[in-house]
DNA sequence: CTGTTAGCGCATTCAG
DNA sequence: CTGAATGCGCTAACAG
């Protein structure tokens, strides 16, 4: 019924082997016979068994991308610059295809996942976004992506911490990391609040126990430090990545300190959310308070006030995650590439008015 | 070197059939003999191999999804929809996976893609967003569809219009389409901002040649002839789905008429893009013009000020496109379904001051 | 309920 | 440069 290599073989009097070999097209072939062949496949309207190849062959065109939210467009801009770049990759046979997977931001899924990928032996992996910091699951997670690994699947983290090596080998050579400098950033925004004269700054920080949470209180803090600052903690509170997260923390931190004058949240959709809920108490950004997101996605320039923010290239590290995966570009040294991230000044941060 | 279904077979002393029966669970198995088939399942780490099952099997779990562009969040959230719905749908053996592939609005890649999707035998396929209009490429989807079909793979027209029967056979029966009132949408949209007295609507349309921009225009012209309000071709401008498009467009449209009062923009990006133009014209929103978008994309609330807008129920839309695929629900009367097109009045539009 | 027997469609040896 | 033979790992009848 459905026409396979045999039948091509067939109406082009050669043997399947040829068939494959002109398709494959890794291995000399006369150039009538090709001819004759691709004619008999297009007579035929033939198309490769992926199965049937993949398990001969054993190894596939999938490469996996794993994201928290298909719907943000943090991960859709990065998923999108991978998928792209795959695209542009065209190999021999055809060309890569890019198994999506919504994680949710859950250490389980995301293992659940990763062994459905290596159940299809993906030619690859990308992680993207942050890392659970649960130490089970980062063990959990080593010993997944070195098995992977070691079946010749290449894992490239994207926006993501170095995984922690196993305490007993050394992290494989397949693995590259392209880690963001949220650290970096949040320190530098904090401290453009800082030079502004803000003191009282409240934190919209992102989920409790993510590696880029993490990351980003520390730089916070540290610009806080660098101030002469006092730590406070009642003026952090965690939630979501979202815009509800952002809206209910600011209710929260102002319920907990109502002289605040700045807050930096965890992204720009809970700066938005923060927005609006000062707005909705009557209060101005940013002449009662200023507002800094991070990201820099494409809507924080259209918010009233456009929002000061932290760039994070992205587009770029997902361009680059996929030339890695194709093998079109070669692996940082020791594997591990930081990428910038730009302090973006604009209408919604402002000197403190005490 | 990687360990097999017969591996286990052995370890569990029973057959390899028994062990498959194990894993996909179709079949009665002794309560004994299948957790001492699961026990080595674990002890040696046993994963399927997918391409060999699916081609023993002869299908994939694997289920394709189309869509212009990933980074746009309007394809995020469908997508993401999609994807969700296929891990809701833990079938026996595990679950299906999500391919994306961003075709970037190219027929051609649509075409290729498509054949990616075949040759992986996908269980199904997601079409999403505008189709092009050019009729040779119409009758080359409807036939690659008609393959796709006939080999058993279920086919979902999520976000855009039925596609055109060939004419030679009936539109299969596995194909679904799930379209959203565009048409609808953009008549009550215009019809609004007649109401509120504009006679000089700027429209800046979508890509030529697509469906969906063709829907948004005929509604935007049927609410113009329903005002009694001449039909102008140099009040619509074509361009991207972008927000530099809306810039643009917004230019060349009080280029061509400066007594404009309103402008329609092809979706929410667009519309965004538009106003940012006005503002660095010295325009006000809505005072000196009115804008409305398309979509309601979840920024365009946070807008200032906020969108005007037709709300569209993207995730819906997804979500019952992958339930479809999943076979957890049943197709509508006829195999089409229109979506509500929801006017959304915000702040952007208001009466006509001339 | 379980084991045996055949392929699924293709990529690769290895000969020629 | 081409063909014949073998097996990838698994599922699906078919018997028992």
């Amino acid at each position: 019924m459905t026409v396979t290599l045999a039948d091509v073989a067939a109406r082009a009097r050669v043997s399947a082997a040829t068939v494959s070999r002109v398709l494959s097209g890794n291995y000399p072939v006369a150039e009538r016979t090709r001819s004759r062949v691709l004619r008999a496949v297009e007579e035929l309207e033939y198309v490769v068994n992926g199965p049937a190849s993949a398990l001969a062959a054993a190894r596939s065109d999938l490469v996996g991308i794993l994201v928290n939210d298909l719907a943000d467009p943090f991960f859709g801009i990065i998923a999108g610059a991978v998928q792209e770049e795959l695209s542009g990759a065209a190999g021999p046979g055809g060309e890569q295809l890019a198994v999506v997977c919504s994680t949710g931001g859950s250490p389980e899924r995301e293992l659940r996942y990763l062994t459905l990928l290596q159940r299809q032996r993906a030619a690859a992996v990308v992680l993207t976004g942050s890392a659970s910091e649960d130490p089970e699951h980062a063990r959990a997670l080593t010993a997944k992506l070195a098995r992977l690994s070691g079946a010749g699947t290449r894992v490239v983290l994207c926006g993501r911490p170095a995984q922690p090596a196993s305490p007993a080998a050394e992290p494989p050579a397949t693995l590259t990391t392209l880690a963001f400098d949220n650290r970096g950033g949040a320190q530098r925004l904090t401290a453009h609040l800082v030079a502004l004269g803000h003191r009282r700054i409240g934190c919209a920080a992102g989920p409790a126990g993510r590696t880029t949470t993490g990351e980003r209180l520390a730089g916070h803090r540290a610009a806080l430090a660098a101030g002469g600052i006092a730590d406070a903690p009642h003026r952090t509170v965690h939630g979501a990545y979202d815009r509800a997260s952002g809206y209910d923390a600011a209710v929260e931190l102002l319920r907990r300190d109502a002289g605040l004058t700045a807050i930096v949240a965890a992204n720009d959709a809970v700066a938005l959310g923060a927005c609006a809920a000062l707005r909705d108490r009557g209060l101005r950004v940013p002449e009662d308070l200023s507002v800094a997101g991070f990201d820099d996605l494409p809507f924080s320039a259209d918010a009233t006030p456009a929002l000061t923010t932290v760039r994070l290239p992205l587009r770029e590290a997902g361009a680059r995650a996929g030339r890695l995966v194709t093998g079109r570009e070669e692996p940082p040294p020791g594997g591990l590439a930081t990428l910038r991230a730009e302090l973006l000044v604009r209408g919604s941060t402002s000197v403190a008015y005490p």
